[in-house]
DNA sequence: ATCATATTTGAGTATCCACTCTAATTTGAG
DNA sequence: CTCAAATTAGAGTGGATACTCAAATATGAT
């Protein structure tokens, strides 16, 4: 990917993968509807991606990326921003946060790298959430900012998930209630 | 399933399907290795099972029941006893926790019969630790308790959900942390 | 303009697997 | 003992899909 033409067709694939997951879910989306509707040939597609999941991950995490408050990360984001991203991701991608969990969680067993990508995304926010925390309350020490950040980006995750089930549950709501508790003491 | 011979095969699927995703991953486990393993042939599992996947959601909720600290249901478990067993669950039987997350995300889409089972479980679950609660904190009013207990099995939730992905992580340490923070106040 | 390399072509593959169907056999209630 | 219903036998299916490959073409650094 050197070219112009590579790049031109990986972002067409991207936003195709996107738009599939999004309308059709994950069983929906495959190689040949992903190709179709980028007006692109499977060959191209494993010229540019290793794997069918390489190329969904990537075009959630550009989706994820699209409500970062904070995209230079220049440390002016606040806990409150960082949460009201994640939020917003979850509540009008909701397709796209499910699909992220399942490939999370079953990449575990399959695919090394894969697993390695999603574990330094998690470290990455979690950090960004320690140091929010911080600003927030001066005094908190380096590692138990880090403590709280960990237990609450898992525990928002944990809402994430319930709600990727029940489209009823207000995870807002819960979000906002831990993020009192994490700052609380 | 009434008499006694579908009973007895009923038992070894699901025991050879627990077994199979214990070792082998979801990946790993077919309709074929299940039978194999079971003595049993593809006929005999239809007549007992809807599919693989509800044969698989049954075999992880036995296992889960099997570390019930009330099986009987009689309101004597503590909140403490609860998180025991949900961490007890998890930490022994990583794989079917793993194997329960993914099919319950990916059935929301695909099947309402074991979405609704997946929350019905859920919201027993719920109220177990809603009522624990109570129980030690007699002041609780009851829709406190209820959000409470919400929030905090979601967010334990979360916790195995990272864990199924890090197996370093210290998933007993969080759940204790959030349990404090829970019955705080 | 050259040419090494990136990109595209597009048919092919081969494997796999969840589930079905009909007929035979077994069960146990009455 | 009878017989309706449960269980098992077991081969079959048919459709789907992620990924490959060798040859052709386009690109752009020098």
């Amino acid at each position: 990917m050197r070219y112009k033409a590579g790049l031109e067709t990986r972002d067409k694939i991207l936003e195709s993968t996107r738009a599939q997951i999004a309308e059709l879910g994950l069983e929906g989306t495959t190689i040949k509807t992903i190709c179709d509707a980028a007006g692109v040939l499977p060959g191209s597609f494993y010229n540019l991606f290793d794997s069918k999941e390489q190329a969904i991950l990537t075009a959630v995490r550009a989706a994820i990326d699209a409500v970062d408050p904070d995209p230079e990360h220049e440390g002016k984001d606040t806990l409150d921003d960082l949460i009201n991203a994640y939020l917003r991701f979850v509540e009008e991608q909701s397709d796209l946060a499910r699909v992220y969990i399942r490939i999370a969680v079953a990449a575990t067993r399959n695919s090394p790298e894969l697993r390695g990508r999603i574990l330094r995304h998690h470290e990455g926010r979690v950090q960004r959430f320690a140091a929010a925390m911080q600003r927030e309350r001066k005094d908190l020490a380096d590692d138990e900012a880090r403590n709280r950040a960990e237990a609450l980006v898992s525990a928002l995750n944990g809402l994430t998930l319930h709600y990727t089930i029940d489209p009823g549950f207000d995870v807002a709501h819960f979000a906002r209630l831990l993020k009192k508790v994490a700052i609380k003491d």
